[in-house]
DNA sequence: ACCTGAACACCGTTCAAGT
DNA sequence: ACCTGAACACCGTTCAAGT
């Protein structure tokens, strides 16, 4: 067991601490272990530090919070700024699909976000930033302001590439055992007949039959054409 | 100070504990004092028990949690079933659009059930059944199986009059001081003029412009189309 | 059987003290 | 200035004991 190994000993050679070090420690904290592990003592611990440390650069968990949306909402903006899209003027359901698609490619690798974004009472300015780039979209699509208002409410947090499932999306073992399953055919016959149709269409895919990818695309699909005929009409 | 107004002594002639006691209390307390008090200290104190009382009808926190989901969707439940809505044979959409309109009216009064109901990872029988109902409104209106499918995941949480909005939508104070709204013009000029164009448009809303039930309607109104015109080929 | 009290392992946070 | 240690007021929960 060679010394040198010792993994306390020479924590890197004394980086101070920084608010950013904190929100980015917070962040891969929540990645890596999930947003319940996300308490102000296992960051400082993460960052080798006493937890007391944290409130010189942060005020509170609140700020904690309020800092890892700041980033990852940062993140989704750099992804869609990063990189042209298709061109607004052109086909702005094409620009926003991209757009709304690109950042829902973050919030993938940030599963816990939605859950967080979703309580903070206050707007951060990289929302604001994000939001403003698809009132851009819409209005360069020929957007009267008002009905783009309506199109930002009915999009939602589905605008940041939110799923809006009703339960948690990524339960692989939802369950359902056979006895189960036989019953509910006498109380819920369409639930069951749904069920048998879709195995039947797509039989590889046992039980885990919905692609998100998929469900995501045909909703916001149907949002957007939807929103061309209002905008035509 | 009348000593008969001591509200601790004959705290009711002793009703025994029990799990739907212990769950209706909960519910009763998140209501009044928010998620945050939903503690088990706190519902035990409500029922004037010690906390360690509760474990004997239920097993910890999160099936608390559970149970009042259960509750809450009870609830919806016997909203919808307990009166008669539009003959979805007739007009799929109106049986549609009256069955989640009043599901939404029961969260409105359980501001606080749509966080936790998404935090649940197994589906209660409550919310089975009620899906069964969606299900059978479309399936009356011509829908196959696999639209139907669809159409669930396009609606998601909203199918239960979620309504999905980025960020909290009860913090009346959502600040933008004056300054702030200013420079607001520079740097974002389409949200600043989407903000004048309908506070020209609704001059009596100030800046709590948004009617919530408008916005869910739209949206609704605008899925539910997608979908008919999907029906329809 | 149902309820209780003390105790444990965790929180976030305050405060006074160190360097 | 930045970091620390002890302490406080809260959690959820285990366990052994009461009735």
């Amino acid at each position: 067991m060679p010394l040198w190994i010792d993994d306390e000993a020479d924590e890197r050679p004394r980086v101070p601490l920084s608010r950013r070090r904190v929100l980015r420690a917070a962040v891969e904290l929540a990645d890596q272990a999930g947003l319940d592990a996300l308490t102000m003592r296992r960051v400082a611990q993460e960052l080798g530090v006493e937890p007391m440390s944290l409130y010189h650069h942060v005020a509170n968990k609140e700020a904690i919070l309020d800092g890892v949306v700041e980033m990852v909402i940062g993140e989704i903006l750099g992804a869609v700024e990063g990189e042209e899209g298709p061109d607004p003027a052109g086909d702005w359901q094409a620009a926003l699909r991209w757009r709304i698609l690109a950042a829902r490619e973050v919030l993938l690798r940030h599963k816990w976000a939605p859950g967080v974004i979703q309580t903070r009472s206050s707007i951060s300015e990289a929302a604001i930033a994000y939001y403003e780039g698809v009132l851009g979209i819409l209005r360069a699509g020929g957007f009267t302001y008002d009905l783009a208002h309506h199109a930002l409410h009915a999009l939602g947090s589905r605008a940041m590439g939110f799923t809006q499932e009703m339960f948690e999306p990524d339960n692989p073992d939802d369950d359902m055992d056979p006895a189960m399953l036989e019953q509910m055919g006498m109380k819920y016959p369409h639930l069951a007949g749904m069920m048998a149709a879709i195995a039947h269409e797509a039989p590889e895919t046992t039980l885990s039959w919905c692609d998100d990818n998929t469900e995501f695309s045909f909703a916001l699909d149907l949002i957007l054409e939807g929103l061309e005929r209002r905008r035509l009409g």
